[in-house]
DNA sequence: AGGGCTTAGTGCATTAATTCACAAAGTCAG
DNA sequence: CTGACTTTGTGAATTAATGCACTAAGCCCT
């Protein structure tokens, strides 16, 4: 109660996280020991001072005068992430986008192994895509079971993302990646991202509209400069 | 100058401007002649002030004590949006995720036909995926012109996206989506929109974690209720 | 040992976004 | 025509996020 039971780090600081975390990583595999916020803040493409304020929210891991530590700072944003262990995705939903996320290696590679994929077409049932057997959705509660699945990440029709997202919950899942331009209801004790790749585009239609309308400056200023590190 | 040379749209409002164009495109598809805030809100997922907020950028186009017009709201926000009009897409990078969303049916039904895809690996430059054939990135600029490509989307290894983005913007592109997981470094006249698909799951690996080092509370009641909507 | 230099950490001001709450404007029934 | 009811549109309050600017710490050079 009294206790503070875990520091409430702010939402869109966690979104940068993974993003810090991306180029900590390439760093670390160019031999880089150390950086500064300035650095990481050119890297990234924001403000110095968020970048420490980001940082600071995980602890002070930083040596005044010097700079932060790469694998040390790794280590912690992994840590308050959640990624010092993998977390399993089922798939629900075999066309084009799921079957090529079954396939994608930056799941496997950041640590979510896809270990099922799953639709509720005969017709898709029983196909194999790279080394995983596309099963029946109304398996899902077993698969979840037996495979340890973690997260659920919804590529179907828009049509059946919502009973997709049912399944996933009647079999426990409580975190959801949603690519089906619906906005599901779920439970608040689930949490839900959505990413709908349409209106990615769309938003960039505004913003494309606006230059036409507002006539084009041709600015070829480079906004963030590509700073050398170390 | 001193002319208001157009509305400003907050950027939040703008994002979620194409959450409720969709929901309404439903509404229409279902004979839905008009709607309140309310069930808006309830159908998007936020709240009802907001939706009333939103909205009004765009103009006074409810009427109090009835609501809106489906049609005409819709027809209001695609205006905004930029999207009287198609917006020419060319994929950059020809793997799993680049193939998959040239046939992605999400973007040309909203509007987004896809008309070009390019890899820089002969291997692949060549090949015919969903009646596009896979060109070089070296004609990049050709496409451009010939196919009136409006937005670029990266779908590239890390390593090949920052030379692809060069490529769009040397191609005069200045509206990008890009997949891969680096930050693009580009003229602040260019939009940049970045997904990345691991991002999105390390933040849900975030809060999966806080729920479970805080002891899980199984609560079902639904977050959003599904609201009849006339 | 000390002074200059660098950089983290953070309180505070600012800006952006959200939400509240209510007046204004309309409908509808009788 | 009037009064009860609904729902928009929007000032104002609140909350969240950002960015500034300064203090505190540590390094390095002489």
């Amino acid at each position: 109660m009294t206790q503070l039971q875990r520091r409430k780090i702010p939402d869109a600081a966690i979104a940068r996280l993974p993003i810090y975390l991306q180029i900590l990583n390439n760093l670390a595999a160019t031999n880089v020991l150390q950086f500064s916020s300035d650095e990481l803040a050119a890297l990234a493409g924001v403000n110095a001072a968020k970048v420490r304020k980001d940082l600071s929210y995980l602890g002070s891991y930083g040596t005044r005068g010097v700079g932060y530590e790469v694998t040390y700072l790794i280590y912690q944003i992994k840590r308050e992430l959640g990624l010092m262990r993998e977390w399993n995705v089922v798939v629900v939903g075999a066309g084009n986008l799921g079957c090529a996320l079954a396939k994608f290696d930056g799941f496997l590679s950041r640590g979510f192994p896809v270990v099922g994929i799953v639709d509720n077409d005969p017709k898709k049932i029983g196909r194999t895509t790279s080394s995983l057997t596309v099963g029946d959705v109304a398996d899902l509660k077993n698969i979840v079971r037996d495979e340890k699945v973690n997260i659920g990440v919804i590529t179907t029709s828009s049509a059946a993302a919502q009973s997709a997202a049912d399944a996933l919950i009647e079999a426990g899942i409580t975190s959801i990646l949603n690519f089906a331009p619906v906005v599901l209801s779920t439970p608040s004790s689930v949490s839900v991202r959505h990413v709908d790749l349409g209106v990615e585009l769309q938003i960039l239609s505004y913003y494309e509209q606006m230059r036409i309308e507002t006539g084009i400056k041709s600015d070829t200023s480079p906004e963030l400069s590509k700073v050398g590190v170390q």
